[in-house]
DNA sequence: TTGAAAGCGCTAACAT
DNA sequence: ATGTTAGCGCTTTCAA
């Protein structure tokens, strides 16, 4: 660590490059205004001295409003996003310090008009920096193209897609969620001949479905693990209550003996309702994030395991590596930034906040 | 948040007081020299203008350093205790910024002597600020007394003694912990009648068993759930392999068919080692934290879980609510902090740092 | 008991 | 292209 008594100043290094602060500072921000000679002599200096720079002296002094802008779906309380929505809280909190504000946009993640919306906001009057959980990749290809033409730097969070301008990605490794997953359901025990995988009737439309990936870890341990097993898909409309039960009736409940059930989204507790009202109890089920529906789920024993992911603590980072980069130039030690996941059931969820 | 353009500066303050900077200042630090009559008008203001000291303008005109001691265990590298100690220097990185120090003393967890020798060190030049991972509870009880008479804050990591002068403390449920445990070793499988317990012959001496209360949890959970099954105790001796290997082979090594053998400290790899060298692959082993040497046999599958926390995160909290606590006077807004219970297996632990 | 004033290290406008 | 200077908001002497 070289923090220790770091007592050289803009002052000592202007005196030693027989030079003012003046162009010290210039050099520092590159603002150019300086000749070529000075600009190296500088640079050597600031190296030779381990020059670095007061971070409160310099953000007293520039009275700089930063603003970060973050693109993330909109939702209801209680649902996956809020998640988000509460890191990006807390991360405004951490970061409100350094002069910095934080703004979140929100689109319909069913609608990509919605999403090309919330893209023209952020453009109209372009932030210091940009956070985006894309959904289509398309749109979203257009709209970091024009914020990289403007000098906005931008991160992806929760997924991201094929480009190459992001300073960096947090997210969770999706294939192998699937594959931990499949793990925790099956591991050690005696698996019945189908397993039911319930899924989120998508629309039409070219949205990707953003637990595919998921679900592809899944079925691969299945395939090496248990290729025996057969696979049920079972569709529903998350809207639709009572088509749920129908189609849980239909599936789930008309088999006996134990059942296992997995769901690759966040709505476990969709299944667990039902299994609750029918008063079914021999089910192994197993889903995804902590939300709370679902950890009251755990709770009462209706679901056996979740596996989750700090979804706040991972929008906390991604603000705060935005802040680095800002503030200092800082760029992120890593660029691909795989966030744990956790697994969760009724005795250690209490303990995950 | 009323973080807002909070612009109002101890000028405005001291303006709409009729008094001057001085002044304000002297009763924001309670430095005393002021009438109370000037007191009690400056504090009216600075609650009607809800002014909020610039923190940067603070740290940069009142040069002070700051610094904050931690008295932990020594270890070698990749025992337990080397996770706190990164946690400290990342943790030490973070608040340089707030010019704010950090040390730690360490001392050898089995000598009291050694313990009261760090204490000592410690009071010779007291800090601003105090963290202990205590393991002998009288003496504790001392030092933390002295650092009263002192006035110098103080919080307990990892674990804690009874004593009701510490502003924070951050640990694991301990006895949650071995509850926890005794699932992933036994729930949903076929438990066979005997399951081993292996453990470390502790020395004479007052020294505590850090594991106890989790041992206590392990054994509820197991009276409860499984009152048939007989539980085996093996003492070993973490440094003395032969002996360790010939003490297994009596127990676990000389018994056929599924075993299941448990730890609860940190040490989950010695039994590793002797499983992977006598070739028995059919034990379900379950251990502690996330060392190095405990990752790998997770990896090969010799064990087949770990229960973990993010220990150095644990020490980068304690370090961020001290260094609040001292900049800003901010109690910790929980003083007892438990820290979430990871599961750990082969497929998410490569995700875990 | 209080006020005035000189910094802390840096930025940015203004001269030169 | 470069130096000078007046702050940023607060702390801390030093006088009064």
């Amino acid at each position: 660590m070289n923090n220790e008594g770091n007592k050289v100043t803009i002052n000592d290094v202007a005196k030693a490059a027989g030079v003012s602060k003046g162009t010290v500072d210039r050099v520092l921000h590159n603002r150019g205004e300086v000749s070529r000679k000075s600009k190296e002599k500088v640079l050597k200096v600031i190296e030779e001295l381990g020059f670095r720079p007061n971070l409160y002296a310099s953000l007293l002094a520039s009275q700089k409003e930063r603003l970060i802008q973050c693109v993330i779906p909109e939702f209801q309380p209680g649902e996956f996003w809020s998640l988000t929505e509460k890191g990006l809280q807390d991360a405004a909190q951490l970061v409100s310090r350094y002069g910095i504000r934080i703004e979140t946009v929100k689109y319909d993640q069913y609608s990509v008009e919605s999403f090309r919306n919330a893209c023209s906001k952020v453009m109209d009057n372009p932030p210091s920096g940009v956070l985006v959980a894309p959904m289509y990749g398309e749109e979203t290809l257009k709209f970091v193209g024009r914020l990289s033409e403007a000098g906005v730097p931008y991160m992806f969070l929760d997924s991201k897609i094929d480009d190459d301008g992001y300073l960096a990605y947090f997210g969770m490794p999706m294939y192998q969620s699937g594959y931990l997953c499949a793990d925790i359901l099956t591991g050690g025990r005696d698996v019945p001949e189908k397993v039911y995988v319930v899924r989120i009737a998508r629309d039409k439309m070219g949205l990707s479905d953003p637990t595919a990936a998921r679900r592809a870890g899944f079925m691969d341990f299945m395939k090496g693990h248990y290729p025996d097993v057969q696979i049920d898909n079972v569709f529903i409309d998350p809207k639709d209550k009572a088509a749920i039960y129908t189609k849980l009736d239909q599936t789930v409940g008309a088999e006996k003996g134990k059942r296992f059930v997995v769901m690759f989204n966040s709505r476990i507790h969709l299944v667990a309702d039902y299994l609750t009202d029918r008063g079914i109890h021999d089910c192994r089920v197993v889903g995804f994030d902590c939300l709370e529906k679902n950890i009251e789920a755990l709770r009462s024993g209706t679901v056996q395991a979740l596996v989750a992911q700090h979804t706040d603590r991972q929008a906390v980072e991604a603000v705060n590596s935005m802040a680095d980069y800002l503030l200092m130039g800082k760029s992120v030690a890593k660029r691909d930034n795989f966030i744990q996941m956790d697994i969760l059931n009724m005795y250690n969820c209490d303990y995950y906040l």
